[in-house]
DNA sequence: CTGAAAGCGCTTACAG
DNA sequence: CTGAAAGCGCTTACAG
């Protein structure tokens, strides 16, 4: 509702709405007197003039807007990092960023009636009725894939895998070979978990060791206790847990203290993430950091690339993850 | 760019756009036979018709958008929280919701030339200056007010100098008298932690209580040591911390294990949130707890009433804050 | 029961 | 140096 229109300022600065458009989109050949300039800016400011975004995307026949479609993930900051440095990348190219949480109840398809953005940036994979829709409206859609699609690659992709296999690692060289996975329950994390999981099953084949033993452990004293308790009667018993995050490690670390077991002496402990509570936990927990601004940056790139043509893809940004030793493993 | 338009399904079931328009959108008094329907249906699912968003906005005269910015702060739970309520909230009366994360280096007046909404929410307060730019565009303009202003009351608001109050009752009812305060040094937290202080300094005032003793506390155990140094040289010395948060809670808790302080013993603390890893530190924490899901549901409900007219405001929530007690305190 | 026409606000060839 | 006119795609009175 742009009460104000082009035709008010027009009137108010005695011109017609081609010298006010010309004026205010600082239009190249524009050969208009700094007098008139001046009226017609004038008259815009006092009127409070604002274009019609609707009327703009209209004539112009795309819009600068895209949007980021965000899997229904818990949010932190990662995902803050990401959309950041998006916004920026996308704002240098004169397009703005708004972002969608996604959520099953809330079809991506009564978004398009809505607003119909020059493209939408997915986090995880769309349904191919999703993309077929949005690819008929004339929306570019750009995935950057959480599955490890060797078509399709993505940043957030490549790590997954080697995060489980640097944890695997990082205990087999302390000389465990029993290891157990504390595997989180919140079902929004299974798409990651599965990834990390089977990066350790990996790495433990390939070392020869056997697979591990995986408990599910959500973040409460109990849950972890019953974990605690299946590894340690494992036949030989677990030595070393790989946990998803550093949350679900927090946790694994409480049911262990329950169990009057120490830590790294009788079971070794490594999560993901580091999070601030990890150096402040006792014994510090040893964990993967993951250089989420890195990442964070190539995911701009890479979209900023398909969005224009695909030509150019950005580097790849190279060994990303971290060992992070502290006391637990 | 939706490729094809209006006109190429009326082309294409050979009627007039005014009827495909009229079948499309289910127009109440239409009198159209159902061959007639059933073939525009059928013509724009085979073509793949994509009403335009832009030329439906202009015609109308307003958006179906409404856009929610989110200040400079931390995500998690909380705020994913208010943002899903809002977006329910929100669809039931045919609004889509989009989310602008707010940085200083991306001005909201970029926006509004690529998307003019119908209406903003705003979680804190705006500036004058972009204020007026909305209103001026038409744009209605909703905040929630993070400040504790009384003209303006917030869902966010009241409970946060509550949360300062009830950490110093809880600790005063335990026979403290001398408390410190850990504040945070993300200077994105500031907003909050001013009122949750205020809210501890005005309940140590009445109850007759020296005012805390305020140091700020970083995520890592060098600077928790130094404040709880500060804390201890007091004369007399503190007692009892009240923290910011879980977080900073937990760092102070790192702090007083490395100097050999007993918890609740020496000196007893409490945060805010009852996050996960509360539960799981030991000693484990003793915290106020916020219930986010009931204040995200009263948020919405302020921001639908405002879209109403204000007419109608939700009932206050009513007690919304909880004791959470564990062990340090 | 259905169609021709106007108009939302903008930008941009095209004429002067 | 500036203006009149067309057209982006849609919806909705208004006529038949």
């Amino acid at each position: 509702m742009g009460r104000v229109t082009s035709s008010d300022v027009a009137r108010a600065s005695g011109v017609s709405r081609t010298t006010v458009s010309y004026v205010l989109n600082a239009r190249e050949g524009a050969l208009i007197s700094e007098a008139t300039r001046e009226r017609v800016k004038a008259a815009a400011a006092a009127l409070g003039y604002a274009p019609s975004a609707a009327a703009r995307t209209l004539r112009a026949g795309r819009s600068d807007l895209v949007v980021c479609v965000l899997p229904d993930w818990p949010t932190g900051p990662v995902v803050d990092s990401v959309l950041d440095h998006l916004a920026d990348a996308l704002a240098e190219r004169g397009l703005a960023l708004l972002v969608h949480h996604a959520r099953d109840e809330r079809p991506l398809s009564d978004l398009w009636p809505v607003v119909t953005p020059r493209a939408v940036v997915g986090l995880s994979a769309f349904t191919p009725e999703d993309e077929r829709v949005m690819q008929q409206a004339g929306i570019e859609v750009v995935v950057v894939l959480q599955e490890e699609d060797p078509h399709r690659p993505g940043a957030l992709t490549a790590s997954q895998g080697g995060v489980g296999g640097l944890q695997v690692q990082h205990l087999a060289a302390a000389g465990h070979r029993r290891t157990g996975y504390a595997y989180p329950t919140d079902p929004r994390l299974a798409g990651f978990a599965d990834l990390r999981l089977a990066g350790v099953v990996r790495r433990c084949a390939d070392l020869g060791l056997p697979a591990p033993l995986v408990e599910p452990v959500s973040l409460d004293v109990a849950s972890a206790v019953r974990a605690v308790t299946a590894w340690r009667r494992a036949n030989p018993p677990v030595t070393a847990v790989a946990a998803y995050n550093d949350e679900v490690a927090l946790a694994v670390l409480a049911g262990l203290r329950a169990e009057g077991l120490a830590v790294p002496g009788d079971v070794a402990v490594i999560g993901v993430d580091d999070v601030p509570a990890a150096r402040l936990v006792t014994p510090a927990l040893t964990t993967v950091s993951q250089a989420a601004e890195v990442q964070a940056g190539h995911l701009a790139a890479q979209v900023v690339d398909a969005l224009d043509g695909g030509g150019n893809p950005p580097p790849d940004p190279g060994d990303v993850l971290g060992l992070v030793v502290r006391e637990s493993a």
